[in-house]
RNA sequence: GGAGAGGUCGCAUAGUGGUCUAGUGCGCCGCACUCGAAAUGCGGUAAGGGGCAACUCUUCGAGGGUUCGAAUCCCUCCCUCUCCGCCA
């Protein structure tokens, strides 16, 4: 959502950002249009009902004074009032739900440093660090090696659920299980997140409040009439502070949650499909921050080196590149990803997106501050990443650390995790 | 899942059809008193919408209904607590 007084003072400027992210700035004047007409509307009826409350008022004024020939003669003043209100109560309540579903609708606008761009290609690359390992032979993919060592069952998994849910046995699931442990201690005792567990099922109003919904609805899972399985822990643990007001010495809120994810991405067949590339639940350790408006571009730069200090931690080598305004999704308004470098597949894989989504989303979930006792409040920023996604660790270290016998050397850090320092050993 | 009790402006409570534009206490803010503080006194203390403004509308868990008028009466739902059942 966007500030409903930015778009009447200047929908020019809404629509250059709208173009920008190269979609369609029509909803502007959609919205300008029947904003108008709600606007009409509401003061009619503001000025129907008012005189009504009067009325109703001085009808119990008569009562008290005993006049009841007045007070039936002013209850009958009120028939053709309150048809009048009836009728523009509903014409008022239709133009507030288009309203709103319009104002959901809406994309976020990009932030002036955000770079143009149609498609990934136009993303700008920002730093890299570490190297690309060598290899005597040429590396192997994660799903070969995971065979290899038993880490990984997916035929079973396609059995027993479907194509694009794993099984990870032995040494694989302990090594799944020690990944998130890991970046849970690594986020809250290193980098000073507070830890969150969240509900893996949330309601309408939470997918709402994040911009899940109303327009990524086949993405999800559906569990019940008003139920979903989250997609992330962003939509829970965003959706903690839903219709609150914070206290600005409370702000900047850090917060770090695992959780199991689950997506749909039903447009996504045919992409990255092998192996753990792109599955339907996976899990995650999910980073937010509640940050007051000015503070939230340092801290999306704080959010990047908190990420990219997992990855550091390991020593995997990865890129960041800075996504294009054609890349960056309807709700950021700037957004890095950190790709990490995966030799097996020969290619950089986005293992997490670190965005500053501004007031959007705390508009929509109605998240806001108070700088001072009784200022007005205002929205904050919200910002989140991942730090990081499990399967395309998973794979990046199986990948980067296999050795020439076949077995995985693990990562110094991960190894009273997993309680080896080799798997396949 | 069943039975009972309850959900009121940060917290605690009052309010059972019409000066409720929701009272009181605590907390908080301001002022006074004080060298300063405590205590005390006075005043102020919810959010959102429309309007240039005066002003006005909405919100007493949510949504419907009855009524000229609903925090208050009726219906549905949600949540919390107690007990029962079931269960890891």
């Amino acid at each position: 959502m966007l500030d409903r007084d930015l778009i009447r003072r200047d929908p020019d400027f809404v629509r250059a950002g709208i173009a920008r992210k190269h979609m369609d700035a029509s909803i502007v004047d959609e919205f300008l249009t029947v904003d108008q007409a709600w606007r009409t509307a509401t003061t009619h009826l503001d000025e129907k009902k008012a005189e009504s409350n009067r009325i109703s008022k001085s009808i119990g004024q008569l009562i008290g004074q005993g006049k009841k020939d007045e007070a039936e003669a002013a209850k009958a003043q009120t028939a053709d009032l309150k048809k009048a209100i009836a009728e523009l109560e509903a014409q008022e309540r239709n133009l507030e739900t288009d309203l709103k579903s319009i104002e959901l609708q809406f994309p976020n606008l990009p932030h002036a440093s955000t770079p143009d761009g149609e498609t990934e290609n136009e993303n700008v690359f920002v730093r890299e660090w570490g190297a690309k390992p060598e290899f005597a032979d040429a590396p192997k993919p994660h799903w070969e090696i995971a065979e290899n060592l038993q880490l990984l069952d997916l035929p079973r998994g396609a059995k027993i659920t479907g194509s694009g849910f794993a099984v990870y046995t032995g040494q694989g699931a302990r090594l799944q299980r020690a990944l998130f442990n890991f970046m849970v201690d690594h986020q809250t005792l290193r980098n000073g997140y507070r830890e969150i567990y969240p509900p893996f099922i949330v309601n309408r109003a939470s997918l709402i409040g994040t911009g899940n919904l109303p327009k990524f609805e086949e993405d999800l899972y559906k569990v019940d009439d008003d139920l979903y399985l989250i997609p992330t822990a962003e939509v829970p643990v965003t959706n903690l502070y839903r219709d609150e007001i914070l206290d600005a010495a409370d702000l900047t809120v850090n917060l770090a949650a695992f959780s199991g994810c689950f997506r749909k991405e039903a447009g996504a067949a045919g992409k990255d499909t092998r192996g753990l590339l792109r599955i339907h639940q996976f899990d995650k350790v999910e980073l937010v921050k509640f940050t007051k408006p000015e503070d939230s571009y340092a801290e999306l730069e704080l959010l990047v080196k908190d990420a990219e200090s997992v990855l550091q931690s390991l020593g995997l080598h990865y890129r960041i590149v800075e996504l294009c305004t054609g890349d960056i999704g309807a709700k950021g308004s700037k957004c890095y990803d950190l790709e990490v470098w995966s030799p097996g597949v020969d290619r950089y894989l986005e293992i997490s997106s670190c965005t500053n989504f501004e007031a959007y989303q705390a508009r929509r979930a109605n998240i806001r501050f108070r700088r001072e006792q009784g200022a007005k409040p205002e929205h904050v920023h919200i910002l989140n990443g991942s730090g990081l996604a499990c399967p395309r660790l998973f794979s990046a270290i199986v990948e980067s650390f296999q050795q020439p016998d076949g077995t995985v050397l693990l990562p110094e850090v991960l190894r009273s995790y997993v309680g080896t320092d080799r798997l396949g050993a």
